[in-house]
DNA sequence: CCAGCATATTAACATAAATCAGGCGAATCT
DNA sequence: AGATTCGCCTGATTTATGTTAATATGCTGG
């Protein structure tokens, strides 16, 4: 099985890819697995041997603080196309879970291809470093608005880039999309008790905002949900550019 | 000027440097320049000619979100050796301003450098990403200490992890750290109101953790401190290893 | 069809944090 | 010295969120 296409069009939408880097990454092989939701993607611990990236589905990263805390927290959340492990070729050890959301087929690609890929092709080595630091910039985009929101704006913020990002693949269209998270998850995600988030599930959908039924969301009023989340896209990055 | 030399060792913590790697990374030239409290080094923007990290001093990233949102965000504190700005370079535009904190000497390496860096010192190029990635843990680490810790929780969180990067680098030690942000910034940084955070460092004092006056902080009681922050160093990825 | 389970929902109450209002003390300026 | 500014600190009140408890709803397996 080769490098998913969604990957490749990740790339191809913020940089011009060559023909050699084109066939590079076609020539990585790769291991392609089912999960089904809640199932552990990668566990915890140092010395993985790979990473994986999303080929279908959805996905999510859970970071435990250490000793006795309360709960573990979702810092991340990927769709088709996310090189979603990326960091553990670069770093010793990282110590979140990686969990799939819904039935996911994820690929896995052994480090050898990467340390090859980082050898040898030096502009692709920036665009997958690219990709972990659209990841960061996701991150922060995420602190900002866990700060400065209110639990209705920040829930319809994550609507929002949710929404923006599966409709950049393809995956959602005409302001409907699946979100395979329960409202206890999307409490821990956001950092709220799963009433709340209750609350303000409700809430958006008294404002008439959006329909949101089991796991699917169609957004009635795009331009008012946006207006309320304070949300832009920039931050992810969408731009095509020479790097 | 050289590339800081606190950088390099920033690097060799983590891994080993050849005899190559170390004087390819000296030959990179750079200007210095100092900056004081509240002065902005990086304006947002695209197009971004230079990195900068971190020579003496602290500084930080201020993330605004889009269109009347009620304040900026400090996402990021650096302290020496914190090559802080690398984001710039594999990212088409990052509209985060980068200001001083207290009176701050910063290095600026101009990308052509980092682009040649990157064309032809692979094992150079993995430990610069890995310090972005780094930089994402602990991104994540903060999302996880927001949702998780309380006000008092939170702030004794930050400060584990700033003496934690400051003694790394050799600029705290004694269980004494200082710190070039007011009350008012704290807040900002960690979400509440400069009255909350006040409440929650006199929360601190009064559990003789710590002693705090004006930016001098000393450590009282480092275990406990670490135990009410659920505090650990691991996400700071310190440990020596080959990437 | 029912029992059993998990999730969603709501209400009532408790706690955390924001906001409002103001006082204190040190530094700076005139 | 007096006035001003700024950061720190504190109490009173309001708002946001957490907690507990209970009901509803939709699924699954018998």
């Amino acid at each position: 099985m080769a490098l998913t296409e969604y990957f490749i069009r990740y790339l191809q939408r913020r940089d011009e890819l060559g023909a050699k880097d084109l066939a590079a990454l076609r020539a990585i092989p790769t291991e392609t697995l089912q999960f089904q939701n809640g199932q552990t993607i990668m566990a915890p611990g140092p010395d993985k041997s790979h990473s994986c990236l999303v080929l279908d589905g959805m996905a999510g990263r859970l970071h435990t603080m250490p000793a006795r805390v309360p709960r573990p927290v979702i810092t991340a959340l990927y769709v088709p196309g996310d090189f979603m492990d990326l960091h553990n070729f670069v770093l010793a050890e990282v110590d979140d879970r990686l969990m799939a959301f819904g039935p996911a087929r994820i690929e896995f690609v052994h480090h050898r291809y990467l340390l090859d890929l980082s050898e040898n092709h030096p502009h692709l080595t920036r665009l997958l470093w690219m990709a972990t630091a659209i990841d960061a910039a996701v991150h922060r985009q995420w602190l900002a608005a866990a700060s400065t929101l209110r639990s209705s704006a920040h829930l319809a913020h994550l609507v929002c880039e949710i929404y923006t990002r599966l409709a950049a693949v393809g995956v959602a269209s005409d302001h409907r999309l699946t979100l395979p998270l329960l409202q206890r998850e999307l409490a821990i995600l956001l950092g709220y008790s799963s009433i709340h988030v209750n609350r303000a599930v409700r809430d958006l959908r008294d404002r008439k905002l959006l329909r949101w039924v089991g796991t699917e969301i169609e957004i009635l009023d795009w331009p008012e949900l946006v207006r309320l989340a304070h949300f832009s896209a920039d931050y992810l990055d969408l731009e095509r550019r020479r790097r």
